[in-house]
DNA sequence: AACTATTTATAAGA
DNA sequence: TTCTTATAAATAGTT
C-alpha cells in the first residue's frame, strides 16, 4: 500500500526503517483503538522501537494489570506467577524453618516435651545443662567484678579518708600562721581524689 | 476500507460486530507482524472479543514477561511488583522473627551471652531451670514407667515359670499312660502365656 | 513533514 | 465462517 510494494523482510535502510516503523506504529495504533470502539473489544499493545522507545496502548475499559491476569487465566502462562510461586515457596521454606526453631524453643522450656522419647529428652537435658553452666559462669564473671569493683571502692575510700585526715591535720598545723597574713580566708584548699573519675566507673558497674 | 465508509462508533448489528471483529483482529496481528520484521521492533498484542475469546501475539525475539518487564521499567507503572513486594516485606517480617528465635534458642544454649546483663542473664536462667526442671520429671516419669513395666514382666515370668512347672508335672505323671496308646509320639503338648501379646507391649516400652 | 500513486484492508453482499 | 469485490484507508517512495 504505497506507491510500491514492498516484502515483508527487515529494512535494510536504516532511515527507511525508522520512517516505516513510525508509520506503521501509528496505524497499529489507530487500528487498536478502532477495534475497540467499533467490536466492544479489549486491547493491550505494547511496541518497543529498535531503539528502545516504547508506544503502549490500552483499551479504556480495563487496566493493563487486569488484562494480563485474564491473559494468564485464559492462556495458562505464567507471567508473574512463576516469580510468585517462588517467592512463595520460600515464605514456606522460612516458615517451616521457623517451625522447628519454634519446637526446639519450647522443648529447651520443658514445653511439648509430652511426645518425646528418653533418649530425645536425655539430649535436651544435656543441652539445657550446658546452657545453665555457661549462664552462671557468666553470671558469676559479673559477680566476681562486681566484688573487685566493691573492694577498689573500699581501698580508694581507705586512701580517700586518708588523704582527708592527712590535709585536715595539715590545715589545722597551719592555721594559726594562715590567721595573721589572710584576714579575708580567701585562700582555701580543695580535696581532690586521686583517680578523679574511678568511682563514677565503679558506680556505673555496680549499678548494672 | 470497504463498500461503504463507517463511523468509528460501536457497531450495534451484533452480528456485523462480530464479522468485522474477526476480519479487523486479524488484520491487526498482521500488522503487528508486519512491523515486527520490517522495522525490528518488540511488539505485544493482547486482544481479548467482547465474548471473552483471546487472541494473543508477541514479537518472536522477546517474550512477553521479559516485554512486560522492560514496560514496567520504562513507564514506572507496577504490574505486579506491587505483589511482589507485599511478599517480600513478609519474608523480611519473617526472616526478622527467625533471627530473634535463633538468638533466644543460642542465648537458652549458652552462647552469644556476652553482651547481656546480669538481669537478662537471671531470666534466661530462671528460663533454663525451669526447663530443666519439667524435662527431669517428665523422664522420671519414663523411668517410673519402666520401672512398672519391669515389675510386671517379672511377675509374668514367675506366673510363666508356675505354669510351666504345673503342666510338665502333668505330662510327666501322664506318661506312662501315654506310651501305652501312642507309640509314635504324635501328640504333643504346647504352653501357652496366659496373655500372649504383653509380653511384647512391656518389651517394646522398655527398649524404646 | 507533506504528497500521492499504489497497495492493502475491509464493509457489504452472497 | 469464507469468498468476492467495490471502496476506504494505509503507506512507500518522493518531494
Amino acid at each position: 500500500m504505497g506507491r510500491g510494494k514492498i516484502e515483508i523482510k527487515r529494512i535494510e535502510n536504516a532511515n527507511n526503517r525508522v520512517v516505516t516503523f513510525s508509520k506503521r506504529r501509528n496505524g497499529l495504533v489507530k487500528k487498536a483503538k478502532e477495534i475497540t470502539v467499533l467490536c466492544d473489544a479489549k486491547v493491550a499493545l505494547i511496541v518497543f522501537a529498535s531503539n528502545g522507545k516504547m508506544t503502549d496502548y490500552c483499551c479504556p475499559s480495563m487496566d493493563l494489570g487486569a488484562m494480563l491476569d485474564q491473559y494468564q487465566k485464559l492462556s495458562g502462562k505464567k507471567l508473574w506467577d512463576a516469580k510468585h510461586e517462588n517467592l512463595s515457596n520460600e515464605i514456606d521454606m522460612i516458615k517451616k524453618e521457623n517451625d522447628s526453631l519454634q519446637l526446639e524453643l519450647r522443648h529447651l522450656k520443658g514445653e511439648d516435651i509430652q511426645s518425646l522419647n528418653l533418649k530425645n529428652l536425655m539430649g535436651i537435658e544435656h543441652a539445657i545443662e550446658h546452657g545453665l553452666d555457661k549462664v552462671r559462669d557468666h553470671q558469676m564473671e559479673f559477680l566476681m567484678t562486681k566484688r573487685r569493683n566493691e573492694k577498689m571502692l573500699v581501698e580508694e575510700n581507705r586512701q580517700l579518708s586518708f588523704q582527708l585526715q592527712q590535709q585536715e591535720m595539715a590545715i589545722a598545723s597551719n592555721a594559726r600562721g594562715m590567721m595573721m597574713r589572710d584576714q579575708d580566708g580567701q585562700f582555701g584548699y580543695r580535696v581532690q581524689p586521686t583517680q578523679p573519675n574511678l568511682q563514677e566507673k565503679i558506680m556505673s558497674l555496680v549499678i548494672d
